[in-house]
DNA sequence: ACAAAAGTGTTACACTTACACCCATGT
DNA sequence: ACATGGGTGTAAGTGTAACACTTTTGT
């Protein structure tokens, strides 16, 4: 074993970036911004930070999600190192990637107009700088996996939301077609949804409102923890 | 978003640590080792080594583990970036941590028993330096969820082994006891295995001897890469 | 014959999947 | 009245879990 560091071991840099998902009604989507400064000025790539030799990476990956949408308060979730040796022709640099998740409404879909910031369709995701496309493909894989396995789906969806929409949201997540009715069953079955007395017209010209539901946040976070099994292949 | 490296960020230095799980027949057991040289000379350790600025940390990892039991051909899986900052006292090291399974045999049995390392047993780990603790903990949950879900559980075995082996690393792994009649339905429905020929008895105290199984490569590679759903929740 | 571990089947229940029509509402 | 999307039920098949006794063999 070589378990002792020479100074020339301490030449790397860390850098953290997140994948921001976030899903609009329609389609899943997530935050890219173009990159000032060389190298790979005016590239497309993942919202990213410089990790100080005395940050912790999670503490600047919570900071650059607050910088970006005015709130800290978004699950996030370590993706993993990326550490391959050419990734940034600056030097070595270790990528510590994250992924979050974030309720999409008026506000903040408005200021982030108005920001660096730009969502694109998972399905339809540019070129990248950097191995930030690697880093992206692994966070829907693990997206995937979560959505199976835990009710993080809810914390893309507003606080009351429809069926339908997350339905919806599973498909674009999964990348698959589900039926409604199984969906429904399942879904209900789990008895993390409380139903409200809210209903919604999806659109202009659907007719008969949809029913709203909200999670019962309880539950959901229990089994946020363990894991409940919404299992589909 | 802070994308411009200054030269202080540059001060970081990366390790590599492997987790390294071993099957004896009764118990699932980890390769621990003494660290030597300050800080923490005499501590109980992971496999570790420092990755040099310009390497690859799979291939330290990778050659770790070829210094350690004479062969780099074992599975190796990345487990994650432990990157907190007082994980190491002699300044900031990102620590890039994997896994890997082998099968033990009487020869390697014998040559680690005179190397510095030691298995133990993997409910009954001492305390280790830096948070390698964590470390062990996030690979046991990751070869949890691989066994349930792929067959890795076979990369642990000798190339033949009984019913009875293979149901008592995946007890082993899964922490539970199993029902001997469905696992063995189960992992026969799954046409992942072969009969042989041969038979082995598993003690001297036993009478009746025990069929060898061996696993069907191409099937086992196949499934190994898409999963094959081999649930026990 | 006995001790020891190997090996074997059935049943009840839960979950999954496939599938098509009626309902409520606004225009 | 009609157009639109919302909402619902059933049946067949598959997988899971719980359960105890017989078989084979060496001593």
């Amino acid at each position: 074993m070589r378990v002792n560091f020479s100074k020339e071991d301490f030449n790397v840099a860390i850098a953290t970036s997140v994948v921001l998902y976030g899903f609009d009604g329609d389609d899943l989507k997530i935050l890219i911004a173009e990159k000032a400064g060389e190298p790979f000025a005016g590239a497309h790539i993942l919202p990213s930070s410089v990790v100080h030799i005395n940050e912790d990476p999670e503490d600047v990956a919570i900071e650059l999600m607050r910088r970006i949408t005015g709130s800290a308060d978004w699950p996030i979730e370590i993706l993993n190192a990326f550490a391959e040796v050419y990734r940034n022709p600056e030097g070595r640099v270790v990528n510590v990637a994250y992924y979050g998740t974030l309720q999409l409404n008026e506000t903040l879909s408005q200021d982030l107009l108005r920001s660096e910031y730009k969502w694109v369709k998972v399905n339809d995701i540019p070129p990248l700088a950097f191995d930030h496309n690697k880093i992206v493909d692994y966070s829907r894989e693990r997206l995937k996996r979560r959505v199976k396995r835990r009710p993080i789906g809810f914390s893309l969806l507003p606080k009351e939301f429809t069926m339908n929409q997350i339905q919806r949201l599973y498909e674009c997540a999964l990348g698959r077609d589900l039926d409604k009715r199984n969906f429904r069953r399942k879904l209900l079955k789990s008895e993390l949804l409380l139903e409200t007395d809210h209903f919604v017209r999806s659109s202009a010209k659907a007719r008969r409102p949809s029913a709203l539901y909200k999670f019962d946040e309880k539950k959901y976070r229990s089994l946020t923890l363990r894991g409940y099994d919404f299992v589909y292949q």
